[in-house]
DNA sequence: CCGAGCGTTCGGAAATTCCGAACGGGACGT
DNA sequence: ACGTCCCGTTCGGAATTTCCGAACGCTCGG
């Protein structure tokens, strides 16, 4: 078994093909077949089953496939720490949260564990972020949450097991315009709200997910875009929007928007890495290192 | 990087020499040296010293040392793993523990972690032994200890941090002829034996330790060999001796010896490792399986 | 039936690894 | 001070490994 050899396999899982792994590698796809071949001979197991449409993974490959990303992984940050170098830690974040809550967490990195460099990855979509945690390309992600497990708020967890630590309450705000009929009432609850116009994002946003488990489906549900696009609506009285407060604070101030009398819960920015696989020696330490005094 | 340099490199650390390493690796030592060359290159690091005694490593030499370690034995468990055979434990053990207590441990792992083969290791020498698991040579290994840190029996515990598990508790028993003087009295205090003859070992026994924290330097010791020789000695009313009980169990039966009324801790059955430096996946939980119920 | 896309085989070139011989340096004993 | 021993290194060459390109066989879709 070598280091060169993991890295095909790598390659291959990850492009499904030999000739994709190839040209991903810079290797003739013979270089390719025959490190795999080799691998294979070497471990006495078959690896892939091949096919006109690619190499799929057999069991014993399946189980190949988090021991190579372990040892990758490890490889690299052995030669970092030789090299004086501090530790790296691949930290994916939604681009929605990229901007709004990441910097917060960096500078608790930077301040708490000095020693470490935090190398933010932003990713469009949430199962594509869980699926570099997953298969290690990520040491970990941010994402928005809530409940006791990932996913609590709504979208598929991975099957493998995750662990996570909660790292702030990300309080929401249900606003609409100041002249809206129900801006001055109180108390409200879901089925006050349910002939509303609730403006909204993606199905796969977080707020659409929290908006489902906090008014139910009554609301009639408004696409119109990202949190700056909802924003702007409701300030025109176009329909009321479920938001996180920081988001909408300046509204608040310039009189332009007013919370809806509703109780909600807070979500959690959530810091979720895949259980037992931690390349980083003392990681969970590291990774606690991101979570409020 | 590659493992089988990291194995030279290793053999070399081992050996200290490029000779030694060479013959230990059924290599030349031009090809050692050249790996290693070839190796600090690829780190752009040095990761030795050259000396007319041999290699002595650098700091950069010293934090390869663990990942080395590490890679490798991760690339044998992967090995296993991938190949449907199960993860192998390697479990040092004392000589004089490895008859009594290491087959109950076994027991535990075996009915509780069928899914892990234990390799037992005996070995002569304490400082051998954890010598062994600081290296990464040894996944944990037994001994007995007491008190609430590694070493706290009496013997030197390494610097490096060692995590631990008390397994079982040792109950020991201070014996003597039952014509002895002081048999017939209770509410012993080591005042009280302080002109007494205590059968010992070397002071690298357990038992010998156990008696200097329990008695004080007050008994003459009289050195005689291991639990057995004790046992007889003490038989024939030659002295007293400080014992684990279940190796006495026979003697009260039979009434050759008896317990002196001096209350007694115990020791226990401790299993140590390295911390931070775990090779298989979830090992806390495997050894954790040795833990009484 | 044919073309495309796939992985594999195979012979040969290129690169890597190992070896043995020879060398230089340091330490030790006389 | 010198000779010997042991050490690691250098170097040329042999052996082995790795990569490449060409050719092939197989499956699938049009």
């Amino acid at each position: 078994m070598q280091l060169r050899q993991l890295k095909t396999f790598e390659a291959v899982v990850r492009h499904r093909t030999v000739t994709d792994a190839a040209i991903a590698l810079d290797l003739a796809p013979s270089s390719v077949s025959q490190q795999i071949r080799t691998l294979e001979g070497t471990l006495g197991v078959v690896l892939f089953t091949r096919g006109p449409r690619g190499m799929e993974l057999t069991p014993a490959g399946r189980r190949l496939r988090g021991w190579a990303r372990s040892l990758l992984d490890q490889a690299e940050q052995a030669t970092r720490d030789v090299r004086g170098e501090r530790q790296l830690l691949r930290l994916g974040a939604l681009e929605t949260l990229a901007g709004s809550y990441v910097p917060q967490v960096l500078a608790r990195f930077a301040e708490r564990r000095p020693d470490i460099d935090v190398e933010i990855h932003s990713e469009r979509a949430r199962d594509g972020l869980l699926a570099d945690v997953i298969e290690g390309r990520l040491e970990a992600a941010l994402l928005l949450d809530s409940g006791d497990d990932v996913g609590g708020l709504g979208f598929p967890a991975p099957a493998e097991p995750l662990t996570f630590i909660d790292l702030d309450p990300v309080p929401l705000a249900l606003v609409s315009a100041p002249a809206h009929p129900l801006a001055a009432r109180t108390a409200l609850t879901p089925d006050d709200l349910k002939h509303e116009r609730l403006l909204v994002n993606v199905p796969e946003c977080s707020f659409w997910m929290a908006g489902n488990k906090i008014l139910g489906p009554g609301p009639k549900r408004i696409k119109v875009g990202g949190v700056p696009v909802m924003r702007a609506w409701a300030e025109h009285g176009l329909g009321i929007s479920l938001l996180p407060r920081f988001a909408v604070a300046d509204s608040f101030r310039s009189g332009t928007l007013v919370q809806l009398g509703l109780p909600l819960p807070d979500l959690s920015l959530r810091l979720v890495w895949r259980e037992g696989q931690e390349s980083l020696p003392g990681m969970r330490d590291i990774l606690y290192a991101a979570a409020r005094p």
